[in-house]
RNA sequence: GGUUCCUUAGCCGAGUGGUUAGGCACCGGUCUGCAAAACCGUUUACGGCGGUUCGAAUCCGCCAGGAACCUCCA
């Protein structure tokens, strides 16, 4: 496993070479989405970018083991009804049975993340499949005297805590300023201290989802999930866990805390966070309610957008910010990568069209070992990127006789597309996708066009002009080059 | 209020103490019956003010503007 892949530590703050604790063997959990409703941009970018690391493991040969919960019980959902489960919340209001929203909302997530070519996950554990395994996680905690239960409901005691570990080391808080500016929440007044968090937490009569456990019936508590569903999976240490910078704090360094004190030591030796998605600079929140859902992007259907824009477009788009920056949407900046997404594409098949030549003006392997440099830090996506460009650049002046390329270089460069547009960066040739029936009527446009090209060779400029406006006006692009007319259905 | 972070050309977005990121748009050119498309070439930059330095957009300080977290959120 020689490599030198060195990654962002939010934990430490700097990068680090990439070391796993049992190679080849690599352990990574993601926090999944809460499937109460559809995916949007915002779960695209964590998706996307954990399957970029999930995929270059795997290129330089690790066996991955790649966790993503489905959170379908637990959080807390913070506008008039407080304290009441997301979940139930929304299966109340129409009527349906919790698990059938969940399984509702998981199918559609699934589809956005196939079209997005984000692969499956090696196990997608759901919170609520995993009630006894978080309740043994909360006695482990309670037993090591860093709990205490409080009507029905148990608390993590975080000043307790504090003495023998470090409470907010992973955001860089200290429990101080916590316990004199957390706010005044509903259920207060049964925890010792504002800061404390709860481990599980007791059922109201109404509340449709929940379970016995040794302290009444209830539910788990906010972050007790990704600690026991890690701890399953992966063991009591594992390599990286990822996911979106919101939930840092107080997410993560929840989950730090009742690891450590769970076990004594950090599940975690890598932390990784993706920034946030902005629109119009400003984050994108259900709370703000400036969310646009994936499936709105690829229709088309929202106010906000000028056209519809496809699952590639959308992922090439996140791939060329890197995934610690914000990245702000607009209609322009999305315009901009779809063309220059369409640009490589085409590059990619053009190769096929260079004529190998007896000497070479191109040094394609050079173009590779600065993508693996690129990938190796930090997974620096726009910077591989700007060398798929360079390689595209290279592609079109062999096609105009400005550079040669000999049989090797013609297989070198196809290799690179292949390994890091496809296979790493995970891209597929959309105009590609379409289904059999396809080839009837495209043989019939090709006909269409050859007509054409007939008017033209008598100069009958009425009648080609009529072929060409026509297949315009249906959505056709004709494009007049060399070496005849190529078309392409937009 | 506390903590953290950001500010790069028309737009998006990398990076670095001294040498062209890249894409899109614009402009010029090639191609074309005319176009479109495509391709080639090219211009515009590092929020402001100080400081460190031979040299800073890159390090430090201050100021301005913006954002995130502290509360569900990817």
């Amino acid at each position: 496993m020689e490599h030198k892949l060195s990654i962002y530590n939010t934990l430490k703050r700097e990068k680090e070479l990439f070391v796993p604790l049992n190679s080849p063997h690599v352990g990574m959990y993601v926090c999944g989405p809460t499937v109460y409703g559809d995916a949007h941009l915002g779960h695209a970018r964590p998706a996307i970018t954990f399957d970029i690391l999930f995929r270059y493991l795997q290129h330089l040969g690790y066996k991955v083991r790649y966790v993503r919960n489905i959170t379908d019980v637990g959080h807390l959902e913070n506008d008039a009804d407080e304290g009441e489960d997301k979940i139930a919340k929304k299966a109340r209001l129409e009527q349906l049975e919790p698990m059938e929203i969940v399984q509702y909302f998981l199918n559609r997530y699934h589809k956005a993340m196939d079209a997005l070519n984000v692969l499956s996950p090696s196990i997608e554990p759901h919170a609520s499949g995993h009630i006894i395994e978080q309740i043994e996680y909360v006695e482990e905690i309670l037993n090591k005297g860093y709990a205490y239960v409080s009507e029905g409901s148990v608390y993590f005691d975080v000043e307790r805590y504090n003495k023998d570990f470090r409470y907010g080391k992973l955001s860089g808080r200290n429990v101080d300023e916590l316990l004199s500016t957390t706010r005044q929440l509903d259920g207060q007044q049964e925890k010792r201290n504002s800061a404390d968090f709860a481990l599980w937490k007791k059922a109201s009569p109404e509340h449709i989802m929940r379970w016995p456990s040794p302290w009444g019936d209830g539910f788990p508590g906010w972050h007790m999930e990704c600690s026991a569903m890690g701890t399953k999976y992966l063991g009591e240490e594992f390599d990286i866990h990822g996911g979106g910078m919101d939930l840092l704090f107080p997410h993560h360094e929840c989950e730090i805390a009742q690891s450590c004190a769970a076990k004594g030591k950090d599940a975690v030796r890598y932390w990784m966070h993706n920034n946030m998605i902005t629109i119009n600079g400003q984050k994108m929140g259900k709370s703000l309610g400036n969310f646009i859902t994936l499936d709105e992007f690829f229709t088309g259907n929202h106010k906000s957008l000028e056209q519809a824009y496809s699952p590639m477009t959308i992922r090439f788009f996140i791939l060329q910010a890197h995934y610690r920056s914000t990245v702000d949407f607009s209609n322009e900046a999305l315009q901009a990568s779809e063309k220059g997404m369409l640009r490589l594409m085409e590059a990619f098949d053009n190769i096929a069209r260079i004529k190998p030549a007896t000497t070479s003006t191109v040094d394609i392997e050079s173009l590779r070992e600065k993508c693996y440099e690129a990938m190796n830090d930090d997974l620096n996506t726009p910077i591989v990127i700007s060398y798929l460009f360079e390689a595209t650049t290279l592609i079109n002046k062999a096609l105009t006789g400005d550079e040669s390329f000999t049989q090797a270089d013609i297989d070198a460069i196809t290799s690179l597309f292949k390994t890091f547009m496809f296979e790493i960066m995970g891209m597929v040739e959309e105009s590609k996708a379409g289904g059999a029936n396809v080839e009837a009527y495209s043989k019939a446009v090709d006909m269409l066009l050859e007509l054409r090209q007939q008017a033209k060779a008598n100069k009958d400029w009425a009648t080609s002009d009529k072929i060409r406006n026509e297949l315009q006006a249906l959505g056709f692009e004709i494009k007049d080059g060399k070496e005849g007319t190529t078309w392409r259905l937009n």
